[in-house]
DNA sequence: GTCCATGCAAACCTTTTGCACTATA
DNA sequence: TATAGTGCAAAAGGTTTGCATGGAC
C-alpha cells in the first residue's frame, strides 16, 4: 500500500491540508492514520459515528485502532474543522464544517433517525438578543427540532404520544 | 419509617399525585420508591443528575437502588411530567415540567457549567416556519446556547479559542 | 394469589487510558 | 535520535438487564 495514503485514483480532499496545517501549528506530527481518519470525515457529508468511520476505514483497507480514531476526532474537533453532535442515540456523531453553511442546525426524525440540516438567519439574532437580555456572552448554539420527516409522514408514521391522557397544563 | 413516604412534616408535592394517576392509567403499581424518586424531582427546580437524586434520597434516609432510580426516571419521562437533558457532560439530567414555563430553553456556561433557563416567544414561530419549509412535522425542539454566564465574565473568564489561527472560511 | 417492582451484581456500550512498540520530524 | 503516536487490551463511567426476593393490588 502506498504510504501517501492516496494511491493515485481518488482525489484527496484539499481540506486534509488544512488539518495538516493545524497539526504543524500545534507542533504535532502529521501521521498516516490522522490523514486517513480526516479523509473519511472530509469525504462525507453525513453525520458519522465512530463505527461508521471505522467501517469505512476497514473497507478502504486501512486498519486503524478505535483509540486512534477517537484521538484524531478530538484533534479535528479542536481544530474547529469538525463538529461533534449528540443526537441522543448514546454515541456521538461527527461532521466536517467545510464547504457547507457554517452554522446550520438540525431536524431529527423520531421515526427513522434521519437528520436534515437547515439554516435560519433569524436564529443568530435571536441568540444574541437572548444573550443580551441575560447578560450572557454567547459563543455558539445548538438547535435541534425533533419530529417526523416528510417520508415518514407519507409512510403513515405517527408521533409517539404517551404520557398523561389529560395535558399537564390542566393540573 | 412511615410507609406513606411523607412522615408528617414536609408537604408532599401535589404533583406526585399526577404521577400516581399516570401509573394507574398504565396499570402499573404505585410504589414507595417511585413516589420517593418523584418527590425528589418535583421538589427541586434544578437540573438533577442521577447522582444528585441518589444523594438526596440517601440524606432523606431512603435507600433506593440506582436501577430503580433509572427505571422510575424512565417512567417520569414517558409520563411527560419530567424532561431529560444532555448538556454534554457524559450523563443525563432531569427536571420536572410542572409549574414552570413549559417550553423553555437553556443557556449553558462553558466555564462553570451553570444552566440558566430562558423563554423566547419567537422560537416557537421559528420552529414552525422551518418545519413548514422543510415538510417536517415538528414535535419539540431543543435550543442550547453555550457561552459565559454573567458571573464568570465578571471573574475574567475567557472563551476557549483553539482551532486554526486563520478562520476556516478563508480557505 | 398473581403480577410486577426492587435490589444487587453483572453486563453493556461508548469512550478513555496505560504501556510496549513504532513512526515522525 | 528524541519525541510523540499507535495499537491493543484493560479500565472507566453511565446506563441497562437478569434473577431471586419482596411488595402492590
Amino acid at each position: 500500500m502506498n504510504s501517501s495514503m492516496n494511491s493515485g485514483a481518488p482525489p484527496v480532499s484539499p481540506f486534509i491540508r488544512l488539518f495538516g496545517r493545524y497539526l504543524r501549528e500545534q507542533g504535532l506530527p502529521v501521521t498516516q492514520q490522522r490523514e486517513a481518519v480526516a479523509d473519511v470525515v472530509f469525504s462525507s457529508d453525513a453525520h458519522l459515528s465512530v463505527d461508521d468511520i471505522e467501517r469505512q476505514l476497514r473497507s478502504a483497507g486501512e486498519r486503524i485502532g478505535k483509540a486512534t480514531i477517537y484521538r484524531t476526532l478530538d484533534l479535528l474537533v479542536r481544530s474547529t474543522l469538525v463538529a461533534e453532535h449528540d443526537f441522543g442515540e448514546g454515541f456521538k456523531r461527527y461532521e466536517h464544517r467545510l464547504s457547507r453553511q457554517p452554522d446550520h442546525d438540525h431536524l431529527i426524525c423520531l421515526e427513522c433517525g434521519g437528520v436534515t440540516e437547515f439554516k435560519s438567519t433569524e436564529l443568530r439574532g435571536l441568540q444574541n438578543q437572548v444573550a443580551r437580555e441575560q447578560g450572557f456572552r454567547a459563543s455558539r448554539h445548538k438547535l435541534e427540532i425533533y419530529g417526523l420527516c416528510r417520508s415518514c409522514q407519507a409512510a403513515g408514521a405517527k408521533l409517539p404520544d404517551e404520557g398523561l391522557t389529560c395535558p399537564i397544563e390542566a393540573v
